[in-house]
DNA sequence: TTCCTTGCAAATCGTTTGCATAATG
DNA sequence: CATTATGCAAACGATTTGCAAGGAA
């Protein structure tokens, strides 16, 4: 399974590595198609999927029913706003330690964990307060 | 929308007041029907939703594409492991310190945290070192 | 030429919903 | 009686997959 360069690869990685709001497959797949009109949206999934396997990307499963896809590989924790649903990245140092206090209650070995936060985003405060 | 009694209901919720270990819609259909071949898959997700908006049990998303629920709502924390699938309650004390952690990093408000923690749970460790 | 990748459409999976009927208060 | 709940099947949205044709090494 030796992996063969292609077009639509690069655009996809591309266009994520362009964005920082962790967009949806579909998302990825209009904005491509205006490069490209007759990517289809099959082999958007594909290289998704085989851009998290090979770790290029990342796939974000924030509970939302849609996978959301991230270029910044590096750990990094996300908020989700439950006004708007935008999801932004938190500056904040890993709470690693978390996973040794977990470990310290299990029968068993805790290898890591994920977490992601909620509450009102910035702009929608904005909203919330001028009402 | 005044709530009215229904045996359906009430065998789903006393079938997962029974169970820990976070059974999924279809689990539930599959158990319940053994006391009532009659019941629906449908009844079973429209009275697992409505029980989860009222707060009797608990909707888990795992990011594993299937809704678990718990009849346990109090908070606590949940393992997933890598191996199995199996999810397993984690008895430790709140970690909520990590949401003023991050709110100091963060323009917008944050009202909670989902945390999950991964890796082998004790019965499929047990197997990898039998190997 | 090999075999990875694509576009397309059909299939799959978990979940939701419309509707006529049954059960509850 | 007024309404909520049910069973059934069809609909849904996100994602995956089979296949024949196209493109890279």
């Amino acid at each position: 399974m030796a992996l063969k360069h292609s077009r639509q690869r690069d655009m996809i990685k591309a266009f994520l590595m362009g964005r920082k709001d962790h967009p949806t497959a579909d998302v990825v797949y209009m904005n491509v198609r205006q490069e490209n009109p007759n990517i289809s949206l099959g082999t958007v999934y594909r290289n998704l999927t085989l851009l998290a396997d090979i770790g290029e990307i990342q796939r974000l499963r924030l509970g939302d029913g849609v996978d959301h896809f991230d270029a910044d590989t590096s750990p990094h924790y996300h908020f989700i706003c439950t006004e708007c649903g935008s999801v932004i990245d938190l500056e904040m140092e890993s709470v690693e330690q978390i996973t040794e206090t977990a470990g310290k209650y299990f029968n068993g070995r805790i290898t890591g964990h994920v977490t992601y936060f909620y509450g009102t985003c910035g702009a929608c405060c904005k909203v919330l307060n001028a009402q």
